[in-house]
DNA sequence: GCCGTTTTCGGCCCGACTGTTTTCAGTCG
């Protein structure tokens, strides 16, 4: 089994163990056992052989042995007990919003419910409404729930939940009583799917911005609005959460509701290590003694004496002896220990980027011409624009064959010498991988280009071994510069093929090939998890936008943000360079 | 089940909102 897979296997027996009723402290250690595994940077067998499971926190002995076991023998034991002992239909009650582990046991040992649909009959019948615990709304609750459980479950792309919630952050700015306002959650850590959106406000009058918040045009549903929280619906299933917070505790909210929930998990036990209590409402000195409720208290008392001295993030993290991590790295991987140490890397911007290489025209299946698309790069301010349309193989995207790439060389040439832009054209190709790994264009032609992006586009169901050598004897072509959209995923829709990341980012090293990060909101590939260490390993990166359309150039940003959650400086990425840097960077490869 | 410049036992992040209750449990983030 792979890692991602024993990882799998981990998280569902903490959702079933949950389901059970069992100490939620063992739940979350399978869930953090998940976790580190995913994230663990090298293969699970090197670090099994090497007996240095333990050595990963998060790990200890019963998870250790579990893990050895899933590794040899694609199975366990426990795991197999365990889901015989549980109804399937348990597990997906879950997803419906309101429903958790308690609640669920207690349909089930109450009123013998093992499946969504008994539920649902149950809810028609009145039958859950007379339940303890349970009242009229949470039963319409549950059937609603149940009929938007596609939609409610559903993630989406980072860029278009940015555009859904640039407007509203931008609303709520304008409102007379708001003081400040900002994204939180995901989208403001720049992940590649978003699930909800948050928004902070500070603001001393909170009714009319609620009101303002759940009145909006766009909003289907409101599902929640107290004091100083109101959470909407909108069209599409994409729920947004607003929290309004006084002045004096933005930094703190704001911090917290950045997340993500292992970077606060890992700050708060900073904070206790210090003596320390953090929270939303602030940082306050630890109470050894007395309830939750005590210790709240005492809190409010005492926050305001902390509170004048942190007025941003920036003094949040100072106060705890760190030096200001960007949202995006707020992942718990290793952030703080790099902070604490002052060896946060200066991350890339969006204004470092000099140019792009992998675009398309009307040449091949592009939607706009050569010079529409120059002139386009000249608006973003840059000094090159490359353009890479297909290759013959692509015949579906019209691709260029060996005439026909001639002749746009010429093209490219003549735009160039006209003076017309003042972006210098590159010119590229995206030439396909043959399924046995050769490329799809005369080597001769592929000379006479400044460079070559290789892709995949098709037999994505080769076994991985087939797909890793396939794209290694690509790598090693001499002509080929960089590696498109290594593992040809689409976000929320396809899965990439498979492949073998660690040895092709090994042959791309050796063979001076840089990896794209394709920046297209749907693709966003190769993932930010992978770059950290493959740059330390001395990848070059390529953030490309693989625009198919002027609006297309866009989507740069959006590869910023991957670049910048794997922890890639300008350094690191090839088109921070100026024109005579990457004249220079082709030329000696 | 994990973990340890307090500890090999006894902790494990913390607060808001909802719905069902008359003081709180469950859920969520």
């Amino acid at each position: 089994m792979t890692k991602n897979e024993i990882a799998g296997v981990l998280e569902g027996i903490g959702v079933l163990l949950e389901l059970k009723g069992e100490n939620p402290f063992k739940v979350r250690a399978y869930l953090a056992g998940a976790r580190a595994l995913e994230t663990l940077e090298e293969e699970v067998g090197t670090v099994i052989a090497e007996d240095r499971l333990q050595a990963i926190p998060g790990i200890g002995e019963a998870l250790a042995k579990k893990i050895t076991e899933l590794h040899a023998t694609g199975r366990l034991g426990f795991h197999e007990k365990l889901k015989a002992s549980i109804a399937p239909g348990l597990v997906e009650m879950l997803e419906i919003p309101g429903l958790g582990a308690k609640k669920i046991k207690a349909l089930h040992a109450k009123l013998g419910i093992s499946a969504v649909a008994e539920l649902a009959r149950a809810c028609a019948e009145g039958r859950v409404a007379a339940l303890d615990g349970f009242g009229e709304k949470s039963q319409e609750k549950i059937l609603a729930g149940i009929r938007n459980r596609a939609a409610y479950a559903r993630r989406h792309r980072w860029w278009e939940a940015f555009a859904v919630a640039e407007p509203i952050l931008q609303g709520l700015r304008a409102l007379p009583q708001v003081r400040c306002a900002e994204h939180a959650g995901s989208l403001r850590r720049g992940l590649e799917t978003v699930g909800d959106l948050d928004f902070l406000v500070a603001a001393e009058a909170w009714a009319p911005i609620v009101e303002w918040f759940i009145t909006r045009p766009e909003v289907r549903e409101v599902t929640a609005k107290g004091e100083t929280k109101a959470s909407v619906r909108y069209a599409g299933g994409l729920q947004a959460d607003l929290r309004i917070v006084p002045p004096a505790q933005f930094a703190f909210a704001l911090h917290h509701f950045t997340g993500s929930k292992d970077h606060n998990v890992q700050m708060r036990q900073r904070a206790l290590a210090r003596g320390l209590s953090l929270s939303e409402w602030g940082l306050v000195p630890a109470e050894g003694e007395g309830t939750a409720k005590e210790k709240a208290a005492a809190q409010r008392k005492s926050r305001s004496a902390k509170l004048e001295h942190i007025r941003s993030e920036t003094d949040l993290f100072a106060a705890l002896g760190l030096h200001y991590i960007p949202p995006e790295l707020r992942e718990g991987l290793g952030e703080i220990e790099a902070a604490e140490k002052g060896e946060l890397p200066r991350l890339v911007e969006a204004a470092d980027i000099r140019g792009v290489f992998h675009n398309h025209t009307t040449a091949s299946d592009g939607r706009n011409t050569l010079a529409e698309m120059v002139a386009a790069a000249q608006g973003h301010g840059w000094e090159y624009l490359g353009i890479a349309d297909h290759s013959k193989a692509s015949f579906q995207a019209n691709g260029l064959d060996e005439a026909r790439l001639r002749r746009q060389i010429a093209e490219i040439a003549a735009l160039n010498q006209s003076g017309r832009f003042t972006t210098q054209v590159l010119t590229g190709v995206e030439c396909d991988i043959l399924p046995d790994g050769r490329l799809d264009l005369d080597e001769a032609v592929l000379r006479e280009l400044d460079y070559v992006v290789v892709s995949v586009h098709s037999a994505f169901t080769q076994s991985e071994a087939e797909m890793t050598a396939r794209i290694i004897r690509a790598i090693e072509h001499p002509c080929a510069t960089m590696l498109g959209h290594p593992t040809g995923r689409l976000l929320l829709k396809r899965e990439g093929y498979p492949v073998n990341v660690a040895k092709v980012i090994d042959a791309a090293v050796a063979n001076r090939v840089a990896i794209e990060l394709n920046a297209h909101p749907q693709r966003l590939d190769l993932d930010w998890r992978h770059w950290r260490r493959a740059a330390e390993r001395g990848l070059c990166c390529v953030i490309n936008p693989d625009a198919h359309d002027t609006a297309g150039l866009e989507h740069v940003r959006a590869g910023i943000n991957a670049a910048r959650k794997g922890w890639l400086t300008a350094e690191h990425v090839l088109n921070t360079r100026g024109l005579a840097g990457v004249r220079d960077y082709l030329r000696k490869r």
